[in-house]
DNA sequence: GTAGACCTTGACATCATGGCAAGGTTTAGA
DNA sequence: TCTAAACCTTGCCATGATGTCAAGGTCTAC
């Protein structure tokens, strides 16, 4: 099977199963007489796998981690949980500082009028007070 | 006032005061005779303003149209409510994204033992199944 | 035999930010 | 007056995940 096909197969681009190529995450595949990639239904499993991972936030350290553990069939599933627990820590940081963000932002927001009108509570506040532009 | 002193002055770092220069979200200010910039405390001003939507999210395309509006006294308010209502929108979809992740590690993670065993439901979903590594 | 679809590598772009290097300037102190 | 430290300049490279484009080789169906 090309890149392509393995690219329809796993959801992941050809460009991007090149890069995890180089990256190590997948291995290096067998070639054609022509240098195409020949890919078999065991690389594309690991594709979907990283697929999977990359849509649940993970980064390609972290999806590193996981694929050895994924292929070590003696891990202790705590290591395992220990990546995902962090990942769920990491996450609700962001989230709580977009939260943060979305706060402030619809509080300010609400106060402005949104009319013709040039005062707007919006820029003073970004303006650090009701100073004016400089 | 040197580009050391407005960093610490504004809380932009001298590498992004320069770098906003480059992209016009600044003015280019006067140099001395060594070729130093020489900063008022409008320019700092303005890069307080823009620390502070950074901080709120803004990208630098919306910064700009927000200072634009911000030296404009006769803007309507709406224009800027309008740019704060965007980001706020693109906001809730990226936490409401954050937070589909967060749901569904956290629900992998709570049915992992975390012990020496080596079975592991978050490694069987991101397998998608049960199937083993190849 | 040829058009079109596919593959190869490599370079460059994104976005906001940091770091380093090589060199010039200013300032405070001995 | 000399010097060291702190500061400034420009410019290049790096990040991370992904896309795009280019130039060229290959395969397939007609």
């Amino acid at each position: 099977m090309n890149i392509g096909q393995a690219s329809r197969q796993s959801g992941v681009s050809a460009k991007m199963i090149r890069h995890y190529e180089t990256l190590g995450l997948v291995p290096g595949v067998t070639r054609s007489a022509a240098g195409y990639r020949q890919y078999g239904d065991a690389t594309v499993h690991t594709l979907r796998f990283i697929r999977r991972a990359r849509d649940l936030g993970f980064e390609t350290r972290e999806i590193n981690g996981l694929l050895q553990l994924w292929r070590d069939k003696n891990r202790p599933s705590a290591q395992v949980k220990r990546i995902a627990q962090q990942h769920v820590d990491d996450l609700a940081h962001r989230i709580a500082a977009l939260q943060g963000m979305q706060r402030t932002l619809e509080h300010l927001a609400h106060r402005c009028h949104g009319d013709d009108r040039p005062d707007c509570p919006i820029l003073d506040d970004l303006a650090g007070g009701t100073a004016t532009a400089p």
